[in-house]
Parts: C-alpha cells; structure tokens; sequence
DNA sequence: TCAATGCTTCGGTTAGGATCGAAGTATGAA
DNA sequence: TTCATACTTCGATCCTAACCGAAGCATTGA
C-alpha cells in the first residue's frame, strides 16, 4: 500500500518557521554558526541545537567543527535545488514573504573569520603560499616550510615568536563562500594583523567585511600572485 | 518580516503524513474522491475533509463536484513536478518508507508520474528519443526537433495539436527511482495515453504501476531501442 | 589554572493541530 | 416523501513537538 519515498519527513523538516528560516538563510552558500542560525530563525540558541541537530539527521544540513564554533551549512547543493524548487513553487502560489536588502560582495571577497583572512582573498592567499612552496598541504595538515619562513620574516612576521605560543601555526579552515581552504592558525592571524598594521586593510565596523585600501590591494595581490 | 519565499507553509502542508500519503495517491494521475483519499491517508472521512480543505487552499490541489462525489486531483503539473523532486531528494538520504512489497519492483520499473510516464522504462524512452534525434536536450531544457515531429506522427500522435495547449511540450521531470530525467509534458502524456489507447500497458487497480503486456512490451522495446 | 565563549542537554510548560464522534448539508435514488 | 450516500462542520480530546530557563560540556585564550 505504501511505497515509495517518504515525502513526509522532508516536508516535515522544511515545515517548521524556524527551521525554513535558517534554510533559508543558508541559501546564500555561505556556512552560519548556530548563533547566528538561532538570530535568522528568530529562536533561542537551545531551540535552534534541537532543529540543527533534527536537520542535520534528516540530511538537510552538514556540520564543520571549527574551532568552538559550529558551522552548519546546506549538506550539498541537491538541497539547494531542491529548497530552490519549493521557493519556485511557493512564489508561484502567492506565498511570499518580502525579502530586504542586497548582497554583501564586500563580505565575499575578503572578511574575518575569528581573527584571519576569508573570502576570495583568503583562498587566493593560501593558494599561493603553497604553489611557491611556502607551506606544504599533507592530508588534512599544513605545515610550513623553511624556505616558507624566510619568505614570511622577510614580509615581517616572526615565526619563531608564533612557534612559542601553545596554539598551532599553521590550521586549514574551509572557507564556505568559496568551498575551499584558506589559512588559520597563528600564522593566519598574524598575517590578517600584518595588513592591518601596514595600514593594506582595515575592518568595517560592526561587519566581517575586510576593506583593502588600492594601494594595499596591489601589493596584497603582487605578493600572493596566481600561478594560473 | 524575513526572506523570500514562504517555503515553510508548503512544506508543513506536505509534511503531514496523512496529506503526504494522499497526495501521493494523487501522483497516479487520476481524480479520486475524498472517501478514496481518506483510505489512501489511513484516516476517517472527517480528518481527511480537513486534510482536503488545507490542499485545496494552498494550491496543490483543485476540486471538482461531481453530482454528490466530489472529486480532487493535483492543482497542475507543478505540484507533480514537485512532489516528484522531492521524491526524487528522499529516495537519495534513504529516507523510504519501506513496506517491501511485490510492488515495488514494477513501481521502478514503469509507472506513473502524474500523467506521464516514470521509472525504467520512462527514463528509457528518453534516453531513446534524445539518442534518436528525436529529442534534443539543451542545458536543462528539452525540445522536439523536426525529426521527432515526424516520428512521433508515424507513432500516431498529433503533434500540432498539442502544440495548442498552453503546457509546456516537453519537460524533464527527475525520475526518484532512477536519478535519472523522463519526459513529462503534454508530449509525455500523449505518449503514455497513446501506449493506452493501443493496448500496449494498462494501469494496476490502486497503484500507480504501469503494467505491460507481453506484446506491448515487446513493441516498446523495439520503438526505443537502446544503443549501448 | 581560570574565565569567556559557543553550543548541547535536560526538564517542564504550552500551543497547535491531528484526530474522531456526532450532527448537519447536499445530492441522488426509490 | 423517504432513505441512502457523500461529504462538511462542530466540538472535544489528546498528543506531539516547539519552546525556553538552567545547567553542563567543550574549546580557546590568558
């Protein structure tokens, strides 16, 4: 009698406000930690582990560790579509709740996670430490190479003082505007700081977003060049 | 106050497992009666006049009276293209609900998907109608070339007249037990109507498997043949 | 070591809605 | 008219799950 897919627990998961909120908010691509997945449902940070932890069984969302955050973000990009599919349908009903502003570019291009650089310039960066042999990539590890740390103290970062601190130097972090890596650590911190001080880049207030002057902006991307 | 679409009301109307099951009921392509529904959903008539009234005012269905039956059927083609890429979304996280059944093998192997036809057989028909010229696929989109028109007459059907209509001719439409796409469309209607019409298949009773006979079997095979 | 942050788990409350019995309406047949 | 069928509406019950406060766990930085 009953075959088939069941349709029910989908429509189930999707069903929920809160939860079809924080889908939504996750239709930008872009991974959220579970505070700011509770801000986007409008519910407190308890409701939304249990919605989290419901979404993430049904298959609807990934998790990524990092760090004491917890980034959740679409398990792949057939719940895109499918999400997609249902939002096509319900404008088509007149089901329609308005939506505000623009995109943030800004936030996609560069911007702070935790204290190092993200976004386009934060793969970039990293891509081209390890084509110029700066840091290795082993399995899920970084590591940096001798010749990596005289070119990083020739730039004014003092690894040997990294090195003393407990916390590692070299980390991977997925970066989720761009689904790949970007470098985090101590090193990726006093990199970020390095810009800051050299007066290349400065944060905009109260956002992620990192704003690189023109000036920074050239010789940030001279010194980190695309072997392509 | 947020983003978007409501996805949320369409999900909850589809999440509901009594509503799920009727509408998957529905999927079979034909108007049934709200007694019928009641026994597809395994609830009493006046849950299900409830359940029945919700559908209807969300869109996804249309009634029809008729004498002292009244008779509900999906709203359009977008609701079985819907329900279908759900379908589609489930069948891949496992999420079936498996009563294991003789059932189920003649359900991937042909059946019907709204008003058109699914499984094996309909992703077959396709792959045979693209690889014969009849068919091209262009991005996400299909079309019937000038070729097809003619082959598809000799077939016996009228394809200047289903030009007429207001739906769209051809259409991919995800096949769940394959991954695969069929054709949907008033072209895939026609097709399944004319296999009908010419005593190749006939319905199961209940079901929404397609069952073929010996013969018409046979001259499917041969009218869309695989190239491997 | 301690404090701060980010998140999860536990426990108890509450609201929504799914459910069905009973009664009401509409259509058709006898 | 009377009965039967098909369905809807009403009213009451009951149960799930959404919700939050408080406490617990984990990671990080100092």
């Amino acid at each position: 009698m009953k075959e088939g897919p069941d349709i029910a627990q989908i429509g189930a998961l999707i069903g929920d406000p809160a939860r079809a909120n924080m889908l939504t908010a996750l239709m930008g691509g872009r991974a959220l930690t579970a505070t700011e997945l509770a801000g986007a449902g409008g519910i407190t940070l308890q409701t939304a582990s249990a919605h989290l932890a419901k979404l993430e069984a049904g298959g609807l969302l990934a998790q990524r560790k990092q760090g004491r955050h917890r980034y959740f973000a679409l398990a792949d990009d057939n719940v895109g579509k499918l999400l997609e599919s249902i939002m096509g349908f319900a404008a088509s009903r007149g089901h329609l709740r308005h939506r505000p502003g623009p995109k943030e570019p800004a936030l996609r291009k560069a911007r702070i996670c935790y204290d190092h650089l993200a976004g386009d310039y934060g793969v970039r960066m990293l891509d081209s430490l390890i084509a110029a042999g700066a840091i290795s990539a082993l399995d899920d590890g970084l590591s940096l190479t001798k010749a990596g740390e005289v070119h990083l103290g020739s730039i004014g970062i003092d690894v040997g003082g990294l090195r003393s601190t407990r916390r590692p130097l070299c980390r991977s972090c997925l970066d989720w505007s761009e689904r790949r890596a970007h470098l985090a650590g101590s090193l990726g911190k006093a990199l970020l700081t390095n810009f800051f001080d050299k007066g290349w880049a400065r944060r905009i207030e109260d956002s992620r977003s990192v704003l690189f002057t023109s000036d920074g902006e050239r010789r940030f991307l001279a010194l980190f060049p695309l072997d392509a």
